[in-house]
DNA sequence: CCGTATCCTCCAGGATACTG
DNA sequence: CAGTATCCTGGAGGATACGG
């Protein structure tokens, strides 16, 4: 089950490293309300670096999640929308963040404890 | 809302990167059937390395996903558990885990497709 | 406008050795 | 057994410049 030779496993744990990449969720949650050419999203999400906005969508395209619509006018015009797949996954990462927003209280309250403890110990060294 | 210095929004993607880092979910997952010791964890998860181990066990205890219980006896034993937190984050990733699942099929299809046309491309340079 | 190419920095994470 | 300390390397990702 958690051999990382199984290929299925493989795919999980790169779903998830994709998941937990920099950008990924975001330009995804930001695809979610519809098709948006490249500068577009640069725009809306502004601290993503060109070249980190090109490989997120890069690989989006490569796994599916992600179609690439080229019109070649000029200047040149390219359009990216999520794919049925990509929209599907909208909702399970909607479940991660409800719960994350629904526990921020408590995850906070865990790491002051858990800082203060800290801080107590170096106290008393 | 996708604006990093709103704190909400930065424990949401402190929460991604925590669940697309190397151990997280393999540990949390692990602890899923009852409480381990360390070197049990160890041993069910052999790629871990004994630092890697410590550091996300340590994290996930900051969160408070995570109790640790230390038994001083000689030699010492810990024992790690999933506390209710940590078991309410299992269902979402339970579903990021089902999509995965469901989807793999179409996944490496698209890849397969990507790559092909990509060395399609390749060729005819 | 939409990229690719290159260079550079920083740190996640492995290997190893040591302690209580 | 359960860690901490130290060293080291690969690769993620930013900045910048150029090309179609």
């Amino acid at each position: 089950m958690k051999d990382p030779t199984n290929p299925v496993c493989r795919t999980i744990s790169t779903l998830l490293s994709r998941i937990g990449d920099k950008w990924t969720v975001l330009v995804v949650q930001t695809l979610g309300d519809g098709p948006k050419r490249f500068n577009q999203l640069r725009r809306e999400i502004p601290s993503v670096s060109q070249r980190m906005l090109t490989l997120t969508l890069r690989n989006l395209e490569r796994d599916g999640l992600v179609s690439r619509t080229v019109t070649p006018t000029i200047p040149p015009r390219v359009d990216y929308e999520l794919t049925e797949l990509g929209q599907s996954l909208q909702k399970p990462i909607c479940g991660l963040a409800t719960w994350a927003l629904d526990n921020v209280e408590a995850i906070h309250g865990a790491q002051a404890r858990f800082d203060a403890e800290q801080d107590a110990k170096a106290e008393a060294a």
